[in-house]
This record gives structure tokens, sequence and C-alpha cells, in this order.
DNA sequence: CACTATTTATAAG
DNA sequence: TCTTATAAATAGT
């Protein structure tokens, strides 16, 4: 927001991610207090950067905000986390420390990167993987247009049936005398009117 | 903060307290949204409005951020360096399993399985990220594969060159006299002993 | 951390 | 909710 109007994408560069962060955590802790003062509002920000520092603010404290907000939406954990968290064995760490590099390397052969260390028969193999990955989501992507298209085929035609329906009970009503005033509205208001209803509720192609 | 400079003190009118607290509530949710995404910063934000109703955001889940917070103001309790670095190891893990998880489904996503959970434009693009993998690893292998026909083209061309010299050398040799019995060998031969020696060394199709 | 050109946020209407 | 004048935030330096 100053020399340069600036995309809110992640910023790569790390001394710039860094110099924005800190200016932009001053800030926003700022807003959060100003909030809480001018407004009489409880709040709490929560705030780690990406190396994992912590950072916070709370109008009450924290613990009080997270517990009001836990209250509310009533998620409530019974396990004790102190004890769960104190498992931390060392080998199931390192276990999952392997598989996780493990599936990083599989996520970057998936998507196409670091191939050189891998044998000819390794690279027929991925290839096969992502054939099958591929035609599965294909499908299943065809699968969700083609539901897609036919419940909105079936909405349509039932919304000109409907418009049928109306239309004849109106020219009936027509027909046999004007009562009200209200039924003098020409046919082609009808359709303009019910037009729009066609799309109420359908999932449409986001 | 506009028209005129205001004393940051708690706004006594009500309908003003009302149209400050949602302006300036829709401007800290923004700037929380713009930090996450800019800095890749997980952060919560949790307001309470003075009328008790309750707002969030959070980068991943207002539940994780706030365990990750438990995690790490634990320190705090007991304030001795020991469990500083506990706590440290505690929050690393605690990243890590998340990292897990998230490879994990995402590893399940591209060889096509647990696709119902998605949305259409999700699956558009993990079509697209799978293709992308797809061409990149067929190409790595067409080349690997060409390279290797290349390779044992010029092999080949070299035998014959061989056989070519080996050829001239006997005949001169045959043509001035024969002292020894081996040369009796006929040219067919030769060639039928060298063939097999076209693929030694070769990489070959596993 | 300071400067400053710009962009954003926002108080009042 | 929209507009506008002004204050505040902030990206690049």
């Amino acid at each position: 927001m100053s020399k340069q109007k600036m995309e809110i994408k992640k910023i790569e560069k790390n001394a710039s991610r860094q110099a924005t962060f800190s200016k932009r955590k001053r800030g926003i802790f700022k807003k959060a207090k100003e909030l809480s003062t001018l407004c009489d509002a409880d709040l709490a920000l929560i705030v780690f950067s990406p190396s994992g520092k912590l950072f916070d603010f709370a109008s009450s404290s924290v613990q009080e905000v997270t517990e009001r907000y836990h209250m509310q939406t009533s998620i409530y954990r019974s396990q004790d986390q102190q004890s769960h968290e104190f498992q931390l064995e060392k080998d199931t760490y390192y276990l999952k420390c392997k598989e996780l590099t493990d599936k990083t390397i599989g996520l970057r052969h998936l998507n196409g990167e670091e191939l050189q260390g891998l044998k000819i028969h390794e690279l027929q193999k991925l290839e096969r993987v992502l054939e099958k990955g591929l035609a599965r989501v294909s499908k299943e992507k065809d699968q969700r247009n083609l539901k897609d298209i036919i419940e909105m085929k079936k909405r349509g035609l039932q919304m000109v049936q409907d418009n049928h329906r109306l239309k004849k009970m109106r020219s009936q009503a027509n027909s046999q005398g004007q009562s009200s005033k209200s039924n003098s509205v020409e046919e082609s208001d009808n359709r303009d009117h019910d037009a729009p209803n066609l799309n109420l509720g359908l999932p449409m192609f986001e």
C-alpha cells in the first residue's frame, strides 16, 4: 500500500517478507488495540511468524478469549492436550521425519520435479501412476460436470412445465372474468419473472 | 483516522460505536488475511462484539492456532531453559505433523483417491497439475530413451568400422601368406562374434 | 530505524 | 450503503 500497489500474494524474497511482516505486524496489533479500546470488543490476536516466533495481543487475555471461543463453537476436546504432547519420543519423531521427507520427494516427482535421480524404470512407473491419477481426476470431474448439467436440464424442464401450468391457470382465470385487478399482467411478464428462478439453488460451475 | 483525528478512547455513543466497530472489524480482518498471505504467517484473530457476537479468522484454523499457542505458552508457566527448548521441539514436531498430514492428503489426491471432498475448481486444478507432471515425466523418459538410442547407434557404427578395419588387416595378412592356422575363420564368424558386444555396457531399457 | 510517495482505511455526512 | 475528505499505513529506499 504505498510506493507501488502490491499484489496480495506470498512475498518470495526472504528479506522483503521479513520487513513486511514486522511492519504489518505492528500495524495489525495497533488496529487490534484500537478496536478493543474504541468499541469495547473482547478480542485476541495470535500470530506466528514464518520462523515460528509467537506474538499475541488480547483485550482481556488470550486464555480467556480462546476459552470463550471454544465455548461458543462448542468444540471441546476432552483429551488431555499436555500428556498427549508429552509423548514426543525420539523414534516416533524420526519416523515421522523420514515419512515427511519421503512424501515431500514423492510430491516433487509427481509434479515432474527433480527427476534426474530416477532410473528409467522408475520414470516409467511414475508415468503410469500419473496417467492413472489423471484419469481418475478427469473422470471424477467429468462425472460432476455431467451431474450438474443433468440437474440443470431437469430444473429447466421443471420451470418450463411450471410456466405452462401457470399460463394455463391464468388464461382460464382471464377467460372466466377479471374479479381482481392483479391478473391483467401479461404473459410476457410472467416469463420475465420466472426466468431468473432457473438459476436459483443450482450448484453451477464455480 | 479520517475527517477528524479521533482519540482512541471508548466511544460512548452507541450508534457510533456500532458503526465504527463494523468498519474497523472489516479492516482488521482484511489486514489479518493480507498478513497471513503476504508473509506466510500462521495467525488467528478472534473478536467478540460488545453484544457478544463472535467473529474469527485464521490462516489455518482457529483450533490449530490456539493449540499451537497453548503449546508455546506453556513455556512461560515453567520458565526454565530446559522446558523452553523442549517446547520449541514440540512446536516443530507439531508443525511437522501438520505438514505430514497435508502431504499425505496431497499424495492421495494426486493418485486420484479421496476426491469426493474436493470442489470442482480444485479438481480442475489437480487435473492441470497432473497433466503438467505427466508431461514432464514423459519428456524426461523420452529424452533418456533418445539418448540411449543415439549412444547405441554410435557404438554400433564404431563396431562396424572396427570390423572393416579388422577385415582389411586380415585380408592383407591372408594375401601375404598363412603362417598361423587361426585365420581360416570365415568373415561371417567375425560378425557373429562381434554382434553380442554391441549391447555390452549399455544401460538398456530395464 | 527514518523518509516519503502512494495506497488504504475510515469518520462523518 | 455510498461518498468524500482526511488520517493512517506502508513499500521501497
